[in-house]
Formats: structure tokens, sequence, C-alpha cells
DNA sequence: TTTCTAATCAATGAAGTATTTGAGTAACTC
DNA sequence: GAGTTACTCAAATACTTCATTGATTAGAAA
């Protein structure tokens, strides 16, 4: 065995491995594509659902779609004429958190954005993990699930209402004034509960958001409910 | 407040987000690119180290370094004549390592390389943090550092020996046959290692491999010792 | 000052990506 | 079997990325 066969075979390999980490990096290279991966962390769904939330052409998000499926990010099923994709497994939200916490500790652009957009979010206004679960245990608080009808149908924190901002203004009659409402959307930096707090706070009321979203929160093994609103 | 107007502002502001996130993903998605990546979480170092050791021109090298920057995940400093680079942060290192993740439990060109490098590794083979750290403490083992010369300077486990791959043949004279050897590399997917292995081996050593390498090591607060060897 | 070293910049062509349009296919309904 | 739904595939186009070439700059040394 000659020593520079060797080198070389093994600098090949290490270059090949390269290769595959970036062909990953290039999956999660596009912006539609986080933000298919971000819905898919929701909940699995058809591409058309995808599509319409994405707001892109059916051909373009089923092409990027193949793309994530190639570098095995998601995958999918048949279920009759419908095609249900899904993320391939947990470590493919964990990655995106960390892409996710890798901008905004780095990129000023992300926190001039975190901060105009977030710019509410003082302590007093986050609830944690544990401050919701008493909240939910004693019946203290009214939660209320801000993403679309379908998502909440997928999974919802136990005991949470949906109130999809779309029609929120709508809902408003429903809500009772002297108790304390806690929104959450899909995630640390999605821009759902924000909004919806600044709706419900321009009409008098009393309002907190989820520090993070449904996906961190099912992760934790907190309690979930399924199934639409009673 | 139209409702309309702001469901716009903050549809742009979510997309202008997933941007953010795909510009770090792009910074990422090129091979040589996580090369450099992985070279700079050993050390920092100079633009014509960086391209010796990853095989490139000093130009492309210098572009590629341009992009990382730009995403802000390395950082740089004028020496004299040289311009340091160095990883921007240890979030850095921990999101490259999800992706390595990824693609090692994701994609089966990267397992089935895994299983040919690494076929040697079962697990007698491999040692843990806890288990070198004992090793350390009773003196019961030789310790290598396989990387180059200027990485162990830079940094190196307590104890280990220099004995770079390209010098090893020559330094075998120097080791023990009767005393156990433990040798490590860049990280838990660098190839230096089980080469250096599968040489002492062919020589009659008893060698086994630390599970993963220095940068781990160092990030566990695990005792790392400074400069060449006395 | 001139000269050297280390690194960046600017221009080029080749290769790869994203989106649109239009055609094609699998499964279901009638 | 005809028609519909939900999706994928193929070709065309505009755009981006990569490596190479040669020129340029900042700082150190002579």
């Amino acid at each position: 065995m000659i020593f520079g066969e060797v080198d070389n075979t093994d600098t090949y390999t290490q270059v090949a491995l390269y290769e595959q980490f970036a062909r990953i990096a290039k999956a999660l290279a596009n912006p539609h594509r986080i933000e298919l991966l971000e819905l898919l962390d929701q909940t699995p769904r058809e591409v058309e659902s995808l599509a319409r939330a994405a707001n892109m052409s059916m051909t373009t998000t089923s092409s990027h779609l193949q793309v994530l499926r190639q570098a095995r990010l998601v995958a999918s099923h048949r279920q009759g004429t419908k095609i249900i994709y899904r993320l391939s497994g947990e470590d493919v939200a964990k990655c995106l958190a960390s892409l996710r916490q890798l901008a905004s500790t780095h990129l000023a652009e992300v926190k001039e954005i975190l901060t105009e957009v977030f710019n509410s979010d003082d302590r007093t206004i986050l609830v944690s993990h544990d401050e919701l679960l008493q909240l939910i245990e004693n019946d203290d608080a009214v939660i209320i699930d801000v993403r679309p009808v379908e998502e909440y149908v997928a999974a919802h924190i136990k005991g949470a209402l949906s109130m999809p901002l779309e029609t929120i203004n709508e809902q408003l009659v429903n809500l009772d004034k002297d108790k304390e409402i806690v929104a959450y959307c899909r995630g640390p930096h999605c821009v759902l509960a924000p909004q919806a707090m600044e709706i419900l706070r321009s009409h008098g009321f009393h309002v907190r958001r989820l520090i993070d979203g449904l996906p961190e929160w099912r992760m934790a093994n907190l309690p979930v409910s399924l199934g639409a609103q009673p």
C-alpha cells in the first residue's frame, strides 16, 4: 500500500462528504423552500395547500418540493388523488431552528426586522412553556391559535381557540375583555401572533404571546389536541 | 388602520425573514465553503494557509471567504500583511454539526461513505470523552493528534503527541507497541484519524479513536494545551 | 522611494437555478 | 369509458454562481 494512493483516496472521500453536506445546504438555500419547510413543520399537507399558503403556482411549488425530496428533507405519500408531503424527520426542524438562530444573532437585517415587528416583546409580554401550562391548568387565560384553521385542526395547544388572523376581527365579540389572552402561531419568527396582538390591543384587550409556536410546544411533549373546534 | 395593509406589510416582513435565513443557507451551499468553515473551526488562520489546506487558488479561496463574510459566518482582522479569518461564533460550528447530522441520518450516499471509511468503527474502538479523560489521568494510553502541525500548535488535547498523517510513517519508531494508542483529528467526519488507524494497525499497533475531534473536545471545556511539542 | 508579500477586485465564460407555459399521468367520480 | 382533480415532467428563458485570468491595493521591508 503506497502512502500517496491512500492519501488521494481519502482526500476524495473527504471532498465527497463535503459535497453531500453542501447538498443539504443547497436545498435550504432558497426562501420559498424555507417557507415550505416551516409550513410542513406545522402539519403534513398536499401540494395545493402548500402552494396556496406560500403564494406560489402549483408547478413552482411542486418543483421546489422535488428539490427538497432529492435532499431527503421531505418525504411524501399518495392519498387518493392527493400527494401528502411531510418533513422527513425531527432533525430537519432542528436544523431550520439552528439556521434561524444563526441569522438572528449575526445578521443586522434580521435584528432590525425583529425589533420592528416584535418591538412590543419586552420580557413581561412573552409567555414561557411553563407559565402557559400553569395558565391552562388554572384556567386563568384564553389561549388563541392565530394560524389558519387547517393548521389548528391538525394540532393545537390543548384548550386553545382557533382565531385565524384572517377572520379575527369578526371573532372579537366572543372574547372576554376581563380575561387575559395568550396568542401563539407557527414559531418564534412567525409574524402572525405579533400582528394579532396589535389588532387585539387596538380593541382594548390585554394580550400576551407564547415565546415560540406550536412545533416547539409539540416537540417539548406538552399537551396537544387534534381536530376542529366544537 | 386597514386590515389589508397590515397583512401585506407583514407578509413582506415574513418573506424578508425567509430571505435572510436562505442567505445563510446559500453561504453554506458549497463544498469548498463547508471545508473552509471546518478548517476555521480548528483554528483561525490566514487566506494562504486556508488555500493550501483546501487545495484551492488564493483568488478562489478569497472570494469564498468574502461570501462567508457577507453572510456573517466568518470575521477577519489584519495582522501585518496577513488577514486572519475566524468563525464569527460558536453557533456557526453548531449549525455545521446540525447539517452533518442531517446528512448522515438521511442521505444514503453519506451512510455508504461512512461505513466504508469508518467501517472499523465498532463500539469497542470508539473512545468517549469520559473514557479518554480517564486514560489521560491514569496515563494509560498514548494520545496522538494526526492533524497538520499548524492545528496541533493552535490547540490540542492535553498530553497528546503531534503525529500528522503526512509524517506518521517516520514517527512510528517513537511509539511504544505495548501501550494503547488513541488517535483523534478534526471531527466525527474527518478521515485523518481513520486513515492513521489503518497505517498503525498494519504495523501491529493496537489503536482506537476518539469519537469526534478537537473542536468538540474544546467546546466541552475539556483540558486543552497550546503550542508546539517540547 | 522602490520592491515585495498577502490579499482583493473586475471581467469572462461555463454551468447551474428559478419560474412559466404547456403537455402528460394516476386515481377517482359519474 | 369520459371527464375531473391533483400533481409531475419537459422545454424555454432570465438569472445566478463558480473558477480563472490578469490587474490593483495595503502594508512591510529594503
